[in-house]
DNA sequence: TAGATTGTTAATCGATTAACAATC
DNA sequence: TAGATTGTTAATCGATTAACAATC
């Protein structure tokens, strides 16, 4: 089948998984690998990986499998990072800080441009090359540097404000470090990330 | 009904987002709310949130709905974050540093009372209280301070090594921020973070 | 060829939703 | 009481898995 619309939103979310794995196998040098063993490195059934992957298309070969390269490129062009997106951090507390130093974002389509805060102190310092500005250039900042996309990492009062001001800026996707969600106009994407919701998951099942 | 093991994995991890919410809501003096309400605030349905409720027991009233701070204490409990988990954190480098520095575990239920890197230069160096110890001390600490939790903050390439050591070490749960899939025993949980996943689930839906 | 593995179909399994009696 | 909302059942919907013909 492949390429219409109408994919799961859970299938979308397992691509970049196996997109990590077929990196680390790039690295690895493996020419060839098949549903079974990224199944078996994912911990998720071989039938599963073939019918994810048969809705963008047929990557495979029978008797052989796929091949990794091949595969690796095929869905960096799904998930749309066969190219760089600009992003915003607001804040630059610890948090915003660390972001900002974090390697591992260029090698898989992202770079951090630009960074703000509210605070007049931390206005006009340097964070990994990037100086700090103010809240109030936002909207003319993004726009200068076409940022779609952008990360929240404010203390939890702020993150609904931040949310409104970077969707008015014209942001279509938010990554929201804080521990709360917001509300978006449906046609901008949100995702969170909250270590807490992960750390009380796994108590469930503790002592 | 309530309370039997059977739980399916998924209602567990919306618990953490309920808890949140509800945390959110003693913060703003609800007294009580209802399944309408908490699920307009979190984006599902009214009957997810009862239907999720219900494999742990009756906690609303008809007609009036739920206490917002019993149910809060309930969930809590279920999530056995009714005390402290002592938590550990392998690598000291920005995103160690910003994880110790967080100041939003201790009220979820968690607190980091020790901090490991393998670089000569960082140990001994003090990062919010806590003297950064060496890998050889890993055993040891654990065992001292009773922990059972720990997050990995280490390049991606170090990161299945720590994980054997903290299961050698008597962890039983796992916070993964290193982009990688990392094996454990089946009865020792492990979570991710990885933001360039969110990012890249993202971006499949924009331009 | 013989062995392996794909892509796909149909069956199974599980999760979500709608509806409503019970009752505060 | 009248209105509101629960907990639960049954129906619906969607996701996963098993199986296999096709074929490299």
């Amino acid at each position: 089948m492949g390429n219409s619309r109408n994919i799961p939103d859970i299938v979308v979310g397992r691509l970049p998984v196996y997109l990590r794995a077929l990196s680390l196998m790039l690295a690895e040098q493996c020419e060839y690998t098949s549903s079974h063993e990224l199944g078996e490195r994912l911990g998720i059934s071989s039938a599963q990986i073939r019918k994810d992957l048969s809705h963008f298309g047929e990557f495979g070969k029978q008797g052989t499998g796929y091949n990794v390269a091949f595969l690796h490129e095929q869905i960096r062009q799904i998930l749309h990072v066969d190219r760089e997106w600009p992003m915003a951090v607001v804040g630059a507390g610890d948090l915003g800080r660390a972001i900002v130093h974090y390697r591992g974002f260029v090698p898989r389509g992202f770079r951090v441009v630009c960074v703000f805060d509210n605070k007049p102190e931390r206005v006009g310092e340097e964070i990994a090359g990037i100086v700090v500005q103010p809240m109030e250039k936002l909207a003319e900042e993004l726009s200068a540097k076409n940022v779609q996309v952008a990360m929240i990492a404010v203390p939890l009062e702020a993150a609904q404000d931040v949310a409104d001001q970077l969707v008015q800026a014209g942001v279509r996707a938010i990554l929201n470090y804080a521990p709360i969600n917001i509300s978006v106009p449906p046609d901008v994407q949100v995702q969170y990330i909250d270590p807490v919701v992960h750390l009380q998951h796994m108590t469930f099942y503790l002592k």
